[in-house]
DNA sequence: AAAAAAC
């Protein structure tokens, strides 16, 4: 217990301390021999032990003023022992060049206060500002909802004829007419999520349209109708002693019998324990731990800046699944929500925490962000969920959810779900949990006994190829590289061989990220060629396959990426690309996952690629301009320069100076509301 | 070793 221990020069100093390389790497390594699952009661109890860096009693803790995460007044506003920087005035940064206090955007500072003060050529993006992407197509800076903006603003003003859902009627989720439509609460504004990982086809109710036909178009019908009673005598869920509310809401998606993973943790998470919970990819995992959450936070209300339980993710689009999955049922709980992640707009984060947000879902890079900024306070934290917790105790991650565990009240509840929980996470386990509760829905291995796994031995010559016939095939295809650049240019060899595929990782900035899975997701793009920021969670209906070019990195990757196949009782394929050199590895690496086949030697042509639904590619180019239109929703095409070839177009642009896309900044003195786009377009 | 995660 040495390493959770503190220097007394680190108590005096008042920091925050942090785990050293040392420490970190003990950690990593699983010394712990704690049997958590077995044998918790056994641990001593939590009071304790000196697991806290800081246990001093509150009282004895510095003052708020001292307390760097509580204060964010500038240095000139404090007294002089409070004062981060007590060097004199002539040794300080000089304020407009002190990034703490100036967030403002380059292009709104003077040359000398910028940030980036590289000549043009060295710059990242040199791009002309006319080059780059537009900005009012740029989500990062604008995530209001679509009824809060102006008719010109909204993301989805295609006709209707354009929109996404033009399905034909019947197939439609919900296709009686507008008046009949359930008021506010079940609107699809707010409806138009997962409530859980199932597919729509998986949920009883969807099946048997049970829905009464509605005759009447007025809102009062459209009220009444709300209150129908729903059945509650056969409900799995109010089975397990969750509220009406929600059960209803649930019921209402057609969601009436728990998967195992949320019968078995919800009653243990609802009673306040701590849970370990695993339950295989596409089990409805979110659902478990977000249900006992939402209800266990029932009947209270947050104060400004103080979440009452957090939802950490490890990528932003995951972060924006669990929060629009939960979002129907946080709303019918009363209660309030709020995405917290990077590359998203700040004012709407740092709004909704001063309002008042009761479950903050995010990734740690922005709360940490948001801690230190003073925006968020985790000193009202009851409930705290690490999703993907394995991952989250991973190197890389384990020093950020640390900091930021440290911050939370012991004494409350901890929820840790992931597909692959294994003894990664002893050391979270050991620090932040109180006697878990294990539940564990399968063995973690491949279980998912509708996914069929191939492992094709390739020669290296042949993968251009072998990857296109094989994803050249009918359906949504997901096909991992290991890195990033990897993505961009198997894309691009896919597309030179006629297959419409784009590369998503994390390299790309948030606005394209949000584009490239949008239109996947909709199936403008069949093929998406994805980092391991796409392994964990993400949920696409209708991947029916996953080709892993480049191996995983462990059994549990293996597990996690073809985890985006077969989900929830449907069929998947899952096929694994391995080189000679890398036969040893892939072999370990499926007998690790229980995967249970071996690999087999492949050419281009061979049966097994025809078995696996894949045919040769037609070799018909398809350009970058054909990519651009596919990955702008419909209703965003022919405006502006988006989609032609990119030209000319009026040279380099002081910025500043720009085409008038982005102005907020330039009103002056509302740095707050700067991302404002009143007036606009 | 890479990816992810803040700007």
């Amino acid at each position: 217990m040495s390493r959770h221990s503190t220097t007394p020069a680190a108590k005096t100093a008042g920091k925050k301390p942090r785990w050293t390389r040392e420490q970190k790497l003990a950690a990593q390594k699983g010394k712990s021999s704690n049997a958590y699952a077995k044998d918790s009661k056994s641990r001593p109890e939590r009071e304790s032990r000196p697991r806290r860096e800081d246990n001093r009693s509150y009282g004895d803790r510095p003052q708020r003023s001292d307390d760097r995460r509580y204060d964010n007044r500038r240095d000139e506003n404090r007294s002089y022992g409070d004062r981060r920087d007590n060097r004199s005035y002539g040794d300080r940064p000089q304020r407009s060049d002190d990034r703490r206090y100036d967030n403002r955007r380059d292009e709104n500072r003077s040359y000398g206060e910028r940030r980036d003060n590289r000549s043009y050529g060295e710059r990242r993006d040199n791009r002309s500002y006319g080059d780059r992407p537009q900005r009012s197509d740029d989500r990062r800076y604008d995530n209001r909802r679509d009824e809060n903006r102006s008719y010109g603003e909204r993301r989805d003003n295609r006709s209707y004829g354009e929109r996404r859902d033009n399905r034909s009627y019947d197939n439609r989720r919900d296709n009686r007419s507008y008046g009949d439509r359930p008021q506010r609460s079940d609107d699809r504004r707010y409806d138009n999520r997962r409530d859980d990982t199932r597919s729509y086809g998986e949920r009883p109710e969807r099946r048997t349209h049970s829905r009464p036909q509605q005759t009447t178009t007025t809102r009062a019908a459209a009220a009444a109708r709300i209150q129908e009673p729903i059945d509650m005598s056969d409900n799995g869920f109010a089975a397990l002693g969750l509220p009406e509310v929600l059960v209803e809401r649930l019921a209402r998606d057609g969601i009436t019998e728990p998967f195992p993973i949320q019968q078995a943790a919800i009653p243990d998470a609802l009673a306040g324990r701590d849970v370990l919970g695993r339950g295989r990819t596409g089990s409805g995992k979110t659902l478990a731990f977000g249900l006992p959450t939402l209800t266990r936070l029932m009947g209270s209300k947050a104060r400004p800046h103080q979440p009452r339980a957090i939802v950490l993710v490890p990528t932003r689009e995951l972060a924006m699944q669990v929060s629009d999955a939960l979002q129907p049922l946080v709303h019918v709980a009363g209660l309030h929500h709020k995405l917290v992640a990077g590359g998203m707009p700040y004012e709407p984060q740092l709004s909704a925490l001063a309002r008042g947000v009761d479950l903050l879902i995010a990734t740690p890079g922005r709360l940490s962000d948001l801690i230190a900024r003073g925006a968020a306070d985790l000193s009202a934290v009851q409930i705290a969920i690490l999703d993907e917790a394995d991952h989250m105790a991973e190197m890389g991650f384990l020093e950020a959810i640390t900091e930021i565990l440290d911050l939370v009240p012991e004494g409350g509840q901890r929820l840790l779900f992931s597909a692959t929980l294994d003894r990664g996470i002893d050391t979270v386990v050991d620090r932040y949990l109180t006697d878990p509760v294990t539940h564990s829905t399968d063995d973690g291995t491949a279980s998912v006994t509708t996914m069929e796994h191939h492992a094709l031995l390739i020669e290296p010559r042949d993968k251009k190829v072998v990857t296109a016939e094989v994803a050249n095939r009918t359906g949504r295809t997901v096909v991992f590289v290991r890195t990033k650049l990897g993505a961009d240019r198997v894309a691009t060899e896919l597309r030179e061989q006629g297959i419409v595929a784009a590369a998503l990782h994390g390299g790309l900035n948030q606005g394209q990220r949000n584009k490239v899975l949008g239109a996947f997701k909709d199936g403008r793009i069949p093929v998406l060629v994805a980092t391991d920021v796409a392994a964990r969670g993400i949920h696409v209906d209708d991947v029916s396959l996953v080709l892993q070019i480049d191996p995983p990195a462990d059994h549990k990757d293996y597990l996690h990426r073809a985890g985006r196949t077969a989900r929830a009782g449907e069929a998947g394929t899952v096929v694994t690309l391995a080189l000679p050199h890398q036969r040893k590895g892939v072999q370990r690496l499926l007998d690790e996952a229980g995967v249970g086949i071996q690999l087999t030697k492949a050419r281009p042509g061979d049966d097994i690629i025809a078995a696996a639904g894949g045919s040769r590619p037609s070799g018909d180019f398809v350009s970058q301009s054909t990519l651009e239109d596919l990955l702008t929703p419909p209703g965003q095409r022919d405006r502006g320069h988006r989609g032609g070839p990119r030209g000319y177009r009026g040279g380099p642009r002081r910025p500043g100076q720009g085409r008038g896309e982005y102005r907020g900044d330039r009103r002056g003195g509302r740095s707050e509301r700067s991302y404002s786009r009143a007036g606009r377009d």
